[in-house]
DNA sequence: CTGAAAGCGCTAACAG
DNA sequence: CTGTTAGCGCTTTCAG
């Protein structure tokens, strides 16, 4: 009864009585076959149990209505965000997506490449895991609309979408001046991170903007961006005992770190005085005592931005390419850890800054 | 010079001054080929940057090496967890993975499966919507391969993988009750959800077991797993002057939202006395200062059972069909916060029935 | 060892 | 309105 190969438009032809031409209008361009015909076409299909094999008719087409992604790993929440956000404006248009991950190795992003470019995608959108990126350039993907997430790479012509991550500390930086912080540490990881790197430029720069003083010794910027990292970070600045009380985080598992190891190690007094300004703000960000500042990256925004770019690209407008869309993340400021208010002038300004960020193309910050 | 047709291994064959079939054979089968001809092909393919097109190659096998897999919500990291070790055995196989959501909703659910099917994936992950499944009796479905995750269908005919949350719920009942607490609340959401029921009737047959007291003003089971209704579920049970210290707490999301209004909203004294047992421990468990037990789930190992049930299947081999793996959750105690350690043969027995949940199939836990 | 040709399932001219 | 046919890019007999 049940056969095992699959039943094809020829099935559906012979038990409707017509032409494979008939049945595949029937199914597709509605208005031009006779009602009658059609239904007949329609009980067949119903009869048989036909599903339309996508596969041949991406053969016949030459595009597959699936977009290839490739993350450095797929338990990323960051990453995964900014892909719901993809499926809910992809799929409604009928895009499919194949998702990789490239473990954050060079070598595995090139070869997964090189399996969606065989898999013919229609487009692909990439969380570039280094710094290099010349096979970013083969041939085959000239063909291929390319969009890169939170990372640049350096002098390459390819659209790509990312959060303003310097906007961002500068922020936290003058957040912790208004409230009266001179001295302010930094914790973050290996520059050659991208993020890590940036952050750190941005702090380095705020810095100086302020006219604060940057202590070396409170400049933290090695290893992994770990919650244990974080955790010994913190542990080395505090045991100067000149060290600053103010710190800013350069992501969410450091900062969560830092705070272990703050709430477990320091004294009460000690620890009353202690405030981080930091990056990410997740759902268990009221248990992050220390915290008085959050930079809230907007991952549902940034999907957004990549669909609608993809879209433009797979619809042939190239017209400003190459595109490098930077969105300004939302400012959290937490009153209930004792975080200031950014004056009425400031904050209104900040507002208008950012709904800006959500439609331009945004280089600069001041 | 870059002409925008992608180049076919007719361009191939004309370059290297050969035929299609020997093309093919040379990229394929090498030992056939008479070494001098491939060399020939190996250049024109590199000189004219050829792709073989896995769309066709996949009209021509009738098969995809393709994946489906449909998650409630892409940015819940649970599943993504599991989706990551699937890519991890999937990859290496030549598999990629199609990735869709079904927002939660079966109609959603119905609609990607058939995309799915259309697409001619050959092998399925999904982690169902909700608890009607005839929509995965559809006749196409019939030839593909399918593995539900962490929730099985009542009555369907189904390879699964799921965690045993039962055996979970009781480990945390029987530790609570071995710390000496005797009146032990539970905070849950609505037993529609599978995981809230499951979690639900353990709870309640666990309590038995031990006859311990089920106070049903205690015993809070309404409303979604989130944090908000985890604030007010707790809130609602402290309300009443007589509520137990001890509360089983079904989530993460939940036992997040207990902590937070427990630390902003309970006096010091009677927060040292509050205890709480939760499913599911993450990267911030360290800041939930009540939990003394936590059901951890091994998502790694979840996803790596999909993948072999589904390989197997893929292979042709139906033996065991359909087969229902339970594996059993890693226990955690929070010794920092006061949980107490299972008696040594206890502990003993615990990890090697842990150990046996690797690779068996089990049902029961006792 | 290599080439010619059929065919995977579907769509789209082109004729009727 | 409908049928015939060519062809999307590839693999694989079947002959040489």
């Amino acid at each position: 009864m049940d056969s095992n190969i699959p039943v094809t438009i020829k099935d559906v032809a012979r038990l409707a009585g017509v032409s494979i031409a008939t049945v595949s209008r029937a199914l597709n361009e509605s208005d031009v076959v006779k009602d009658q015909t059609r239904k007949a076409v329609l009980e067949a299909v119903e009869k048989l149990g036909y599903n339309r094999n996508e596969v041949a008719r991406s053969l016949k087409f030459r595009q597959t209505r699936t977009i290839g992604i490739i993350a450095p790993e797929l338990s990323n929440i960051f990453f995964m965000e900014v892909v719901e956000a993809l499926e809910r404006c992809l799929a409604p248009k009928g895009y499919s997506m194949i998702i990789t991950s490239s473990y954050d190795s060079v070598e595995e992003e090139k070869r997964k490449l090189q399996i969606l470019i065989e898999r013919n995608v229609d487009g692909m959108v990439v969380m570039p895991s280094g710094s290099e990126g010349e096979h970013f350039l083969s041939k085959a993907l000239s063909n291929i609309p390319l969009v890169l997430v939170d990372r640049r790479i350096k002098g390459l012509k390819v659209d790509s979408v990312e959060t303003d991550n310097r906007f961002g500390v500068h922020k936290m930086i003058q957040a912790l001046n208004n409230e009266g912080f001179s001295r302010i540490g930094f914790i973050g990881g290996d520059p050659d991170i991208h993020t890590a790197g940036e952050r750190l430029h941005g702090y380095l720069e705020a810095m100086a903007e302020h006219n604060l003083p940057v202590e070396d010794r409170f400049v933290l910027h090695q290893g992994a961006m770990t919650q244990l990292n974080g955790r010994e970070q913190l542990k080395k600045a505090l045991s100067e005992s000149d060290h600053p009380d103010a710190f800013f985080i350069a992501n969410d598992s450091m900062h969560l770190g830092a705070t272990i190891h703050a709430i477990e190690n320091v004294q009460e007094q000690e620890l009353k005085k202690l405030v981080f300004a930091s990056f990410d703000y997740l759902s268990y960000a009221p248990l992050l005592k220390l915290c008085h500042y959050a930079v809230s990256q907007q991952f549902e925004q940034i999907g957004e931005e990549v669909a609608a770019l993809l879209l433009k690209r797979l619809g042939g407008d190239w017209e400003d390419f190459p595109k490098h869309v930077m969105l300004r993340p939302e400012i959290k400021v937490i009153k209930a850890n004792g975080g200031v208010p950014f004056e009425q002038g400031e904050q209104g300004l900040m507002e208008n800054q950012a709904d800006e960020g959500n439609t331009a193309d945004l280089c600069s910050y001041f």
